[in-house]
DNA sequence: GATATTTAAGTGTATATGCTCTTATCATGA
DNA sequence: TCATGATAAGAGCATATACACTTAAATATC
């Protein structure tokens, strides 16, 4: 790249700030190496965080619709639904036909409530880690944080 | 799901503690929902936010190779790899061998350095809004914690 | 009651992510 | 110089993610 391109736009000052400010690369950094952390700690378990945290979903919100599911998780419901099937596969969570049989519903099974169980004290230990790693007055702010930025991307 | 078992380890409510608390999953929500609005605002440059980061990144650390791009990014090695020859085959960065022959050099083209310039308001507009919306003094705070968070996992 | 509209979910396609294993190259020491 | 170990990157595999489009079922409208 020759050199007059370099100064287009913007300097590499510029392209610093850019990249230490972008809210969406932060986040996305800091998702990669806590899920990364988690999927180490629940690794004897056989599930992934993001495996642990669909199940533990589907038990709160028993028999709930795909749809509503993934509006409750805030992802996408083509998204859910492949996972989901994943986890089916395994054994892990039933999905069936629901009376409006356009819907399908979601529930655990016995196994998938027995991963669940298995993953549980192995989550605990490392969000207590990450916890305290950060202090638990910054933990607070930043899950306050989070929820906040959820709200204000909601539309 | 029989009654008996849904006792077994936690109750509804301690699971609901668990969703609501997992940073992990809060995170990931964020960060799918932080992802999902820059895409959306970066779609008329033809970028996706992941990409633009990239190419912002590659720019900063000119002819870096890319095990050592990858650390500074937070990233797998292997996904940056592959993030990286998809930018190549749209003609955005180029691969070079290294000196040293395992390496493999990453620097913009002049078309990468167009399509960032091309996202680079449509980036600031949208980190603006996002900034405000949650306001100044929250962002900075949120911020400063993932860097925190993600030093707290350097290991 | 037949047709049009709305709605729930799936498919095709593409990118993003990271683990394990392999390959190519470099550096080191006998 | 050759063997040995270290290092950089790629390949194979699997999951996570979401957009655009399609399909099937329910609902509304006439």
């Amino acid at each position: 790249m020759s050199d007059e391109n370099k100064c287009c736009l913007f300097s590499p000052e510029d392209c610093a700030r850019i990249s230490r400010a972008c809210v969406a690369f932060q986040l996305r950094r800091a998702a990669r190496k806590v899920t990364k952390a988690f999927d180490e700690a629940l690794r004897p378990s056989g599930l992934k965080i993001t495996q642990f945290s669909l199940l533990t979903a589907s038990f709160l919100q028993e028999n709930q619709n795909v749809g509503r599911l993934a509006e409750l998780l805030g992802m996408d419901r083509t998204t859910l639904s492949r996972n989901l099937k994943l986890l089916e596969n395994r054994g892990l969570v039933k999905l069936e036909e629901g009376e409006d049989r356009r819907e399908v519903r979601v529930s655990l099974t016995e196994e998938g409530l027995e991963a669940m169980e298995k993953a549980a004290p192995l989550w605990h230990q490392m969000q207590k880690q990450i916890v305290s790693g950060l202090g638990e007055f910054r933990w607070e702010a930043m899950m306050s944080e989070l929820r906040l930025l959820g709200k204000a991307l909601k539309k």
